[in-house]
DNA sequence: CGCAATCCCCAAACCGCTTTGGACAATCGC
DNA sequence: GCGATTGTCCAAAGCGGTTTGGGGATTGCG
């Protein structure tokens, strides 16, 4: 256990109120007694007790984020790492602790409705919307600040949130792809309820629209985001009578496995079919290099996780700063696995 | 915020330490009283404050990830959200939060320090241990309770931790791979300060040893585990005058690249040249299936992390309970690429 | 019936910090 | 020179729980 603020102003022949004064940075005491305070504290390594600060303070000085687990998938998203690592790089520059609460979608309401009750957080960060995602009612009943990693597509109550811009970023990829000569061109998106797939599938169906394309049902594809579902997606698109000759995907992961399924298939990336994917610019998953690999839409989700931070610890400090909001924009990045549409 | 216990007992005419002892099954109160309480405290949703709580008792009901973060390559493993998900589900049992610290490595150690002077938690785990490690000794010397996940090499006090045997996984993999008449297997592994990677090469290195092989530097890489670095390593050796026809890879995500290097290279997996894999089983990147793609040594992560968290918390409850540790086995399980070695 | 034991319950202290409301000197203004 | 500021410091009251040390009302027993 560390030292209390009592022993430390005790062997200072000092009050816990004024030693406490000392290291806060108030005014009403001298700068002798400040400096002399502030020494101690380092050579007996103090810091006061979290718990009884914020107890006494009335602010936990920490941040949940709660993440679903489908109990049906059992999915991990592999983003959550990266973006959560942003996300800390925030709290540790602002003194903020970080709690995560993985909890299965059925659990969910629960999970905040404890949180909240229990003050364990002065704010909570909402991971993988749905279009429709109650979560957001709940949160704004329970009155803690919150913001929403995404967003969601039936409320209409105002909240906070910041996203990247999903529907443009597939709308362009999929304009990039018919300007190419593509006309059939497959989605192999995320799971239907995921706020992100429907926006996703919005920008891309609106473009094959402008340009006068009617959409294939059996061009798009709603799944987790796991590498074989890209593998069977691709391996049984290509076998279709009227094969597509370019793919959307929705994550790295996908690619891998679209592109492995192709590969199997004797078809080169870039020359026999063109495959665009979203990236995240996870760390072990680099498309970088001077031709990446992919040709991408690409968004840092670490950098989404910095920004989402800081926006949360804003509001914590000014609720009526109102709800903030971050639209991202994603590049359009060209790499080898695009090009013309054989005829 | 929530109702307190005052509110609570006031709102039942009786006194907060009644309520109390209601709430936390003391005997001294009366079965009807004890009804009463938790009925009103189910209704009115109370949760007691945890900080409240933990000041009170001096037990924080957390433990704390730390996930070092190299500086240099500023890579997250995405084996961390795996592990985590499993720990969180035993944290959510037994009511514990969980906190994570993203600290780089040049940080670590004012990073426990901090955590133990606040006494934010009762313990911590820790994350991506190297051969040496001198987070082992801080830890002892703070006196938190700890576990590891994993192991470190040159640490002769006693300490707590759960690994899987990657000696004997490596072994076996290498001695399957012989017996299939390889003589030139490559290992790519992870970087080479990481304990586990030092112990894989160890199996490796006896195994070829048994064999009467000798070892062959130019087979042997050690880098971060990324999608491009096993592409590249693939597609170097294997253009190398005397090119391995086998090789290991130490996670799923270095296979993939491992195989996109051979497809692009025109070889087969499982026929031309052979691929063994470590898999922790990672939601989003499963290798199963009737003959899943890869042969590998299987261990589910996910299942680690529920059991390293059970460790702990049993460390935490009983300190005496003495060093605890764990050795999880792996599976070799056959995949399709693996095969007899081309002559 | 009287006294002790048993049941239930409560007041108050405490966990380690912040913060309000002074107290005491030294300094200032006139 | 004297009252009013100003500058420093401290005692005490919380924050919301748990826990110690009783205390009053029942019950049990002789």
């Amino acid at each position: 256990m560390g030292v209390t603020l009592k022993q430390l102003a005790a062997s200072l022949g000092l009050s816990p109120t004024t030693v406490s004064r000392a290291l806060n940075g108030f005014p009403e005491v001298s700068a002798a007694t400040r400096q002399r305070g502030e020494e101690a504290a380092a050579r007996a390594n103090y810091h006061p007790n979290t718990r009884a600060k914020s107890l006494a303070t009335g602010r936990a000085q920490a941040i949940a984020h709660v993440i679903p687990v489908s109990t049906s998938h059992e999915i991990v998203n592999p983003v959550f790492a990266d973006f959560i690592a942003g996300a800390g790089e925030t709290y540790a520059r602002q003194g903020y602790e970080m709690v995560l609460r993985i909890v299965p979608d059925d659990a969910e309401a629960a999970a905040y409705r404890d949180l909240v009750a229990r003050g364990s957080v002065d704010g909570v960060i909402v991971h993988g919307p749905r279009t429709r995602d109650r979560r957001i009612a709940l949160l704004a009943e329970l009155g803690i600040p919150f913001l929403v990693h995404g967003r969601t597509s039936d409320v209409n109550q105002p909240y906070s949130w910041l996203d990247i811009n999903n529907q443009r970023s597939f709308h362009r990829a999929t304009q990039f792809l018919i300007e190419f000569g593509h006309t059939r061109i497959a989605l192999i998106n995320g799971m239907a309820e995921m706020d992100f797939a429907t926006r996703r599938r919005n920008g891309y169906l609106r473009a094959l629209e402008q340009a006068g394309l009617t959409p294939d049902p059996a061009l798009m594809r709603h799944a987790e985001m796991t590498e074989p579902y890209g593998y069977r997606a691709a391996q049984e698109l290509v076998q279709l009578p009227e094969p597509p000759t370019a793919f959307l995907a929705s994550s790295m992961i996908v690619a891998y496995g679209i592109r492995r399924g192709l590969s199997d298939m004797g078809l080169k990336l870039g020359r026999d079919i063109s495959v665009i994917t979203h990236d995240d610019e996870l760390s072990y998953l680099p498309n970088d290099g001077d031709v990446p690999t992919f040709t991408a839409t690409r968004s840092s989700v670490r950098e989404a996780g910095r920004r989402a931070a800081a926006m949360l610890l804003q509001l914590v400090d000014a609720p009526d700063s109102g709800p903030l909001s971050a639209l991202m924009e994603t590049a359009l990045v060209l790499g080898a696995s695009t090009g013309p549409a054989p005829r």
